[in-house]
DNA sequence: GCGGATCAC
DNA sequence: TATGGTGATCCGC
């Protein structure tokens, strides 16, 4: 027992040692691993906290044991085949094996920590985390040794280390010293890719291509330091400091940017056998490296005196590897042949890389993998019972392939605010917080310029049991009060469904998604009379955007087969996205008819059921005329709104007659339409008379209320190429029925894209919840009414399945490794789209097998 | 399109 | 006393 213990300080010292901690006695601080785990146990033992960990765990185990009882029925025969095809693709890919480019990954060490350190002098030496009694983002060097880490709360690591200082953090300082140090890198690379305040990825490739050619001097790179400056005589300084590491007449060149305060630092530990700071790699020939590298850090330490560590390797998915390798203030290469690569991945513990998390790993053990070795060992058997994407990502991974170019920012896809509070049990400060974080959603949407259709509220009750609801609307929204209107409505189903027992909350979120995109964008600001000009330039713009492409793009495809998989994965995601964008833009568009709509005519149906039995007349308003047309029913009605829509102009005020058909009506318009078209803009009437044709085929064979939809849809989606010139006069319309009970039936759509505001003094009650909604914003109200159908599908939905409410609910937590920063994310090494492949090829016998992941 | 789950930072 | 916030993706429905 004595002799373990003391074994593990030797290793604990060599470990402090080498990571240059083991600065006075702080070698003897600390705690072992059991310590460590000991303490965080009985904090977290009993919790609710702990709780729902547990439950987490156990449907990982159920998953695993599925999984498991998969692989049992698996024949070995069915593995010998799945072992050729995977041999085939792997072969493949070992072909397409890039090893040209040279990717960097950078990590600041400890990096909020470490900015705290150097503007606080008393922090030094000191354990301390950035963070606060809930939760830690940071700690330094040495608070970890106490086993305090980032994602840590607070309140625990202070039991681990009571001398912890915890300092609140400062993330405007973080992101002035994040700016500082990017400048550094865009030196290297201006394409850059950032991850987050702390770590990014360099492609230099080119650079050290071009470097080859720079005259010795340019290669230098001297800072001023106190000390040179007193002496004015860096160089000499310089070159005296660098022969003494060196203990050799070194060439000065070898330092880009040199700190004599830094570097006898770096150089002890190079001694302490870290790869780090090597002279001996110039001997090898790989100065290129070493001299970028070093001049990286020399460059950053000199400007912010914080360190940080690097990952040098042939692709993404390995260089961020390396940068964990020697960390802090220290650095890993992969030499850019094969061995090298697959002498790096041999022993790699596959929880290193990015993308293999807690879940994937746990799994993955079970099927006795732990290292790279045994995920490639074991590929045949991952094919059979991992999803495609899933099983080709682990192919790549286990032969050290990852992507060799850094993927530009692509456009953001969501964008959401949560916030964790103490209980909170009552509706009306449940709704007023949801108005809250409404508010700060629209504000930061403004500042990105930006709208979404699908709005989706995330709810953790006490029990950290999180669940999300999201409903999408016909058109964007962008202000508080329609996020509001849409959250709302999702907030108060999920109050109902408890009722008469309050939601527990812990967290509440809101997001938004479904962005319009830049087309759409476009289109919104454009105005109807301009719209067919717009149309010209629209499609100008879209050459123009396509023949700027990068070349590069569109000859990928075609030589797909050379590439990796990561890189495929963006191709697909470029592509896929030209699609759309040509399908939006020049292809015919398909017609749908929106949720909120398709409830809208149940509705309308039901209630016409009802108009008939009562025999009553009603009053209906047209949508397209705005005159209040007197039916004994919607059949009628019907006639009237399909001859509107055919008529020349919605502002003209005369009749139509209700006896046209729907034909005619198809015809009628297209005749008037050609003819102002021709009239207005004769280049475009054959592709708009076209447009036009299927336009009003299609809504001939709809009920009004898909007609109404339909044209809704085609005015936003479509950009109005193919209405009809009269529709387009009308910015707005309104359905609105009602019958002998009161119920009304309201709506209004705005083709502008800001309805806010239209007013009305009607009492709007909304026609499926009955509620008054208290407001004159129609716009607002239709908003209501949108969310309150789809409320009507999802709990119809509902009725259908085991009561969701009294069944122990599914649950999840991110409780993710690290929390360094509060940015954007992207993973260069990982799967970064939903694979399409999946969709366009046949189906075959393995995929039968994914369904383990259920 | 929705909801749960996983992952990264 | 006390276990985060933002964004993305995948999978099964």
């Amino acid at each position: 027992m004595d002799n373990t213990k003391e074994k593990n300080d030797d290793y604990k010292d060599d470990l402090l040692l080498r990571m240059g901690l083991n600065d006075n006695k702080a070698g003897m601080e600390g705690l072992d691993k059991e310590k460590i785990n000991k303490i965080i146990m009985e904090a977290t033992k009993g919790s609710r906290f702990y709780g729902n960990e547990l439950k987490k765990e156990k449907q990982v185990n159920q998953r695993i044991k599925n999984m498991m009882q998969q692989k049992a029925q698996i024949t070995s025969q069915q593995l010998r085949k799945a072992q050729l095809q995977v041999d085939r693709f792997a072969m493949d890919l070992e072909q397409s094996r890039d090893l040209n480019s040279t990717i960097v990954h950078i990590d600041m060490d400890a990096f909020y920590a470490a900015v705290e350190m150097r503007d606080n002098p008393e922090l030094k030496n000191k354990p301390i985390a950035v963070g606060s009694m809930s939760m830690l983002t940071t700690s330094n060097y040495h608070a970890r040794k106490f086993g305090v880490r980032a994602a840590m709360p607070g309140f625990i690591a202070k039991r681990l280390c009571p001398q912890l200082i915890i300092v609140p953090p400062n993330f405007d300082k973080y992101q002035a010293v994040s700016k500082e140090v990017k400048e550094i890198l865009a030196d290297y690379d201006p394409n850059f890719m950032a991850m987050s305040l702390d770590e990014a990825y360099l492609n230099i490739t080119e650079h050290l291509q071009e470097r080859q050619n720079w005259p010795e001097d340019k290669r230098r790179y001297f800072i001023k330091t106190r000390n040179s400056i007193e002496n004015d005589k860096p160089r000499e300084e310089v070159s005296k400091l660098s022969n003494k590491i060196m203990g050799q007449k070194t060439p000065l060149l070898i330092l880009d940017v040199i700190d004599p305060f830094k570097l006898p630092f770096s150089f002890m530990k190079s001694k302490q056998n870290k790869p780090y700071f090597s002279g001996i790699s110039i001997l090898d020939g790989l100065m290129p490296f070493f001299l970028i590298l070093n001049s990286n850090f020399s460059r950053i330490e000199q400007k912010t005196t914080l360190t940080a560590s690097a990952g040098i390797a042939p692709n993404t998915m390995l260089a961020k590897v390396c940068s964990d390798k020697n960390k802090p203030n220290g650095q890993y290469q992969i030499h850019p042949n094969r061995q090298a690569v697959m002498d790096f991945i041999k022993d790699l513990p596959i929880r290193k890389i990015s993308g293999i998390g807690q879940v994937t790993e746990k799994m993955l053990k079970a099927l006795g993998i732990i290292t790279c070795t045994e995920l490639y060992q074991q590929r045949a058997l991952l094919s059979l019972l991992f999803s495609e994407t899933s099983w080709h990502y682990f192919l790549h991974v286990s032969l050290g392939l990852g992507s060799t170019h850094l993927e530009r920012d692509g456009e953001r896809k969501s964008m959401s605010v949560e916030r964790t509070f103490s209980e909170i049990s009552k509706a009306e400060e449940q709704y007023s917080l949801c108005q809250e974080l409404c508010s700060e959603l629209a504000q930061d949407l403004q500042k990105k310029g930006l709208k979404g259709r699908t709005v989706t509220i995330k709810l953790k009750n006490v029990n950290f049991e999180v669940k999300t609801r999201a409903s999408t609307v016909s058109s964007v929204v962008s202000t508080a009060e329609e996020i509001f209107a849409i959250a709302k409505e999702l907030l108060r189903t999920e109050v109902d469904a408890d009722f008469p027992h309050p939601l527990r909350l812990r967290l509440m979120g809101v997001r938004i998604s479904s962005f319009a995109n830049e087309e759409d964008k476009k289109h919104q600001q454009r105005s109807i009379i301009g719209f067919l000009q717009a149309r010209n330039q629209a499609l100008a713009a879209t050459e123009c955007i396509l023949e700027k492409t990068d070349e590069d793009q569109f000859t990928k495809p075609l030589k797909m087969s050379h590439e990796s998989f990561f890189d495929k994965k963006r191709s697909e995601m470029k592509w896929n996205h030209q699609d759309t964008f040509k399908c939006e833009t020049v292809s015919k568009p398909s017609l749908h008819t929106s949720q909120p709509f398709q409830v809208l005519k149940k509705k309308m149906d039901e209630n016409l059921e009802t108009s008939k039995n009562s025999d009553n007349c009603q009053i209906f308003t047209c949508p397209v005329c705005f005159r209040a047309q007197e039916s004994i029913s919607l059949e009628v009605f019907n006639r009237h709104v399909d001859a509107c829509l055919g008529g020349p102009s919605v502002s003209e005020d005369h009749a139509f007659s209700s006896e046209v058909n729907r034909e005619e009506n198809a015809h009628h318009s297209l005749s008037v339409f050609e003819k102002q078209d021709s009239e207005a803009h004769q280049k475009n009437t054959e592709v708009t008379s076209v447009d036009c044709a299927d336009l009003i085929e299609t809504v001939g064979n709809l009920s009004k209320a898909e007609s109404i939809d339909a044209l809704s849809n085609k005015h936003s989606k479509e950009e109005c190429h193919s209405l009809p010139k009269c529709f387009h006069q009308s910015s707005s319309y309104t359905v609105s029925l009602e019958n002998e009970d009161g119920i009304s039936l309201s709506r209004q759509e705005s083709s502008q894209p800001s309805s806010h505001g239209m007013i009305t003094d009607q009492a709007l009650v909304c026609p499926v919840c009955n509620l008054d909604q208290k407001t004159s914003d129609l716009s607002l109200f239709n908003m209501h009414v949108d969310v309150c159908l789809n409320k009507g599908i999802i709990q119809e939905l509902r009725k259908d399945k085991v009561n969701p409410v009294n069944q122990p609910k599914q649950c999840s937590t991110s409780t993710g490794r690290a929390q360094k920063t509060v940015t954007r994310t992207r993973r260069p090494g990982l799967i970064t789209k939903h694979s399409r492949s999946k969709k366009t090829k046949p189906d075959n016998s393995r995929h039968t097998l994914d369904l383990f992941f259920k």
